[in-house]
DNA sequence: CAGTGAGCGAGCTTCCGCTTGACTT
């Protein structure tokens, strides 16, 4: 047994250094956290102070009992956590566990792993900074109180299905995707008209190349743009002025959690969790640093490595050292910026984190690399018909510099319709006269904010400081879980736009359509999400306020620097917030989340959009009507919100009856599950390209044919009366009873279809008796 | 996997942040 034991959080780190510290030391892995707060009575006794109550989760036992041995078994341990309030917490947890004494334990921290860095901080060890540790006390139980008293408010005041949740980060983050989508319904798109002149000149071979120059201003309305184009009839242009003026692009800072995932998603298409599964990838296997990170800082080796892959590759004139600083200088920095760990490679060979890597290999080099420079050219153009003047810009780069390598994409957020790129400009001279080819005024409609994407939402948590580079991904997997959010596509609009072209001094208008609206994988609130997100806002202002996050993140810092007492801050937060708990529960009404849409034309019985036990639905007349309501189940890209009556009826006509199809009849209709056919007492999904309000019969008869196919082909066996089938599944062979499937014994995998009647009922009553061991998560204590 | 929509009440759910490994009914 070696005399140190080290304890670092991840294990591939931990790999790596004990690689470096040699035969002396162990270096062993926490795997994160260790102990967290109970969950019955939240784990905290409020009473007492806010004293929290921990215990070791049950997938940890086995890590802390490893570590408790081994620390047992050495002369000293050291605690190399990461060095953030987490990570010092982390330390804490550790000393409390394994039987440290914080005042003596040695505690170490390093932001690179290379030898020299190591074994400086092995050199330099401190104590526990116990603020620190209190300060992520305060946060942990912060966290907890919000969303363990939160959740059960809506448990019990929202009247649609259980298991709503609540918190200080996913509420906000629903809030944010709930507003903007109502910007956009009720955003009121403004047109006016764009003039746009075409002109031929020659450039230096003598070709006659086609340029564009801009009109004095937008017009608002047809009329302004139309008295434009007549007024330039007969006209001559000339050049009247020509200004030339160097201009620079700088490449973006290396990427953090946040930043890679924004690229990733808008060069790559990948979802915020997939990106973080291969990044995953590629940090366990030694390729890049650390993925979850908010620093852009590099190490000094890793300047240098870069440097050298630069000169190599580019030349001496293409790098450009920069030090990149963060934003937010509060300093949680654990960890550098993600970058690869050996610049030498460019590549990788996995054809699953290819792409990745080469955009963190490419982001990472051009961070370093010189600026690009442009000559930006701006020529005026006079009209000899009236006072205004044209401008035709040109862009023309003179040093490609990091853009050799890498840019940084955009959002449809930052784009507008003048962003197009400049192209460049033939050469022009002050007085030259030009030739119109024509001049064109061209009908624009604003745009509201997009949807956000996965990317684009973490971009905007990262910016109100709310939420971790550990949290990004499972945040918006968790809004879209609960019910809250949905991550889809939405069909654009036709819109018509209006074009007056003047040529030859004639002026032509025509009318052109346009596609407005469409979106993809963009996030929409459901109608749950924006009514949980009114009644928090209702109830709840505090902790939904975008600053919420920004302003405790300020009172956790004074915990740590000494400033504030953990136990008082809680205890401001906490008096008026369990205030407005308890006078919610006692004051506010069941929400039903009801709007009026009108009344029915036939019966005179009022319509309204509500939601359901079983989601948002269309209700029509009440419910103590002497007549039972109509419901039609609302479709999934409908809201309550926007629904119109017209809309509203058109759910009506399901179920729709198709006819007979061998003697049954055959009913389409929109279920739980989606669009369906039902025939014989069976179910038939609906294909995804059938629509239930207009599906012929001829279509839907292949279908159950199909499946009744598919059932066959899957059934190996079966025992009629005993109710007993043998069936091929995803993972082979395996006997199912009623609905409860039962394991195959190894032995008899092979040859499933041979096995008997008896057989197969020992089989069942084997594994009843030895029912196969659940994994730790999922332990329902439900009786059978 | 499924066709529901009243009201009652049992029994259940839930947070954020740190880290990976499960291994199929």
């Amino acid at each position: 047994m070696a005399k140190n034991l080290v304890i670092v959080e991840s294990p591939a780190k931990a790999k790596t250094i004990e690689k470096i510290l040699g035969k002396d030391f162990e270096v062993r892995s926490c795997f994160g956290h260790i102990r967290d707060l109970e969950k019955d009575d939240m784990g905290i006794d409020i009473q007492n102070n806010f004293k929290p109550k921990y215990t070791i989760p049950e997938d940890k036992e086995k890590v802390v009992k490893e570590l408790k041995k081994l620390a047992k078994e050495t002369d000293e341990v050291w605690l190399a956590t990461d060095e953030d309030r987490e990570g010092e917490a982390i330390s804490w947890h550790l000393c409390e566990v394994l039987g440290l004494d914080p005042e003596v334990t040695k505690r170490i921290v390093f932001h690179e792993i290379t030898k020299p860095a190591i074994e400086k901080a092995v050199q330099q060890p401190r104590l526990l900074d116990m603020n620190l540790v209190n300060a992520q006390q305060a946060r942990r139980i912060l966290d907890r109180i919000v969303g363990f008293e939160l959740s059960p408010v809506l448990w019990r005041k929202m009247s649609m299905r259980n298991s709503l949740s609540a918190g200080r980060v996913q509420s906000v983050a629903v809030r944010l995707i709930v507003e903007r989508e109502r910007e956009i319904n009720t955003f009121n798109a403004v047109s006016s008209f764009r003039v746009e002149a075409f002109f031929t000149a020659k450039d230096l071979q003598g070709k006659n190349i086609t340029f564009k120059a801009e009109g004095p201003t937008r017009f608002k309305t047809a009329e302004d743009a139309e008295k434009f184009l007549q007024q330039c009839v007969g006209a001559a242009y000339s050049v009247k002025d020509i200004q030339v003026k160097p201009g620079k692009k700088s490449p973006a800072a290396p990427f953090t959690t946040s930043t890679l995932q924004q690229e990733a998603s808008r060069k790559l298409g990948y979802s915020v969790s997939k990106t973080m599964l291969l990044a995953q990838k590629l940090y366990e296997s030694g390729k890049i640093t650390y993925m979850r990170t908010d620093s852009v800082n590099l190490s000094d080796t890793a300047l240098g490595d870069i440097q050298n892959a630069i000169v190599t590759n580019y030349g001496q004139k293409y790098h450009q050292h920069r030090k990149f600083k963060n934003k937010n200088e509060s300093a949680q920095e654990a960890h550098e910026a993600i970058r690869p760990t050996y610049m030498e490679n460019a590549s990788v060979d996995d054809s699953d984190t290819k792409k990745l890597y080469e955009l963190i290999w490419k982001r990472t080099i051009a961070s370093q690399m010189s600026d690009a420079e442009l000559e930006k050219t701006i020529a005026k153009i006079d009209i000899s018909t009236n006072h205004d003047e044209l401008t035709a810009s040109g862009e023309v780069l003179k040093f490609d510099g990091f853009l050799k390598v890498y840019m940084e994409g955009k959002d449809d957020e930052e784009l507008s319709d003048e962003d197009e790129d400049d192209g460049s400009l033939p050469p022009l001279a002050v007085k030259q006269a030009l030739d119109l080819k024509e001049m064109k005024a061209t009908e624009r409609f604003s745009r509201p904010a997009p949807r956000y994407t996965e990317a684009s939402l973490v971009k905007k948590l990262e910016e109100l400081g709310i939420g971790r580079p550990s949290t990004y991904a499972p945040t918006i997997t968790t809004v879209q879980k609960r019910g809250y959010v949905e991550k889809r596509d939405k069909e654009g609009i036709k819109r018509d736009f209006r074009i007056m072209t003047l040529k030859a001094d004639k002026i032509t208008k025509v009318t052109d359509t346009e596609n407005t609206g469409a979106e993809k994988s963009k996030l929409f609130p459901t109608d749950l999400g924006m009514i949980v997100t009114d009644f928090l806002n209702q109830y709840f202002g505090s902790v939904m306020d975008y600053g919420f996050t920004a302003k405790i993140e300020g009172e956790f810092d004074e915990v740590a620097h000494g400033k504030k007492i953990w136990n008082n801050m809680l205890n401001e937060f906490y008096t008026p917030f369990h205030k407005d708990v308890e006078n919610t529960l006692e004051k506010a009404e069941r929400v039903k989340g009801e709007r009026q849409l009108g009344t029915d034309a036939e019966s005179g019985k009022p319509i309204v959009a509500r939601m359901g036990r079983y989601g948002p639905m269309i209700q029509i007349g009440k419910a103590e009507d002497e007549e039972k309501p109509k419901f039609a189940k609302m479709k999934s890209t409908q809201s309550i919100e926007t629904i119109t009556l017209e809309e509203a009826m058109e759910l009506f006509k399901l179920p729709r009856n198709l006819g007979k199809f061998e003697d049954e009849d055959v009913l389409v209709n929109i279920g739980r599950f989606g669009p369906y056919a039902a025939h014989d007492k069976k179910f038939y999904s609906l294909k995804k390209e059938m629509d239930p309000y207009t599906v012929e019969l001829d279509e839907i008869a292949p279908l159950i044919v199909e499946k009744r196919a598919a059932k066959d082909e899957r059934t190996i066996k079966i025992f009629e009366k005993e109710k007993i089938q043998i069936l091929k599944g995803p993972y082979g062979p395996y006997i199912k009873q009623g609905l409860r499937n039962y394991k195959i014994p190894k032995e008899k995998i092979d040859t499933a279809a041979d096995i008997t009647l008896e057989e197969a009922k020992a089989i069942i009553e084997d594994v009843k008796a030895n029912p196969p061991k659940k994994k730790a998560p999922p332990r329902k204590k439900k009786a059978e």
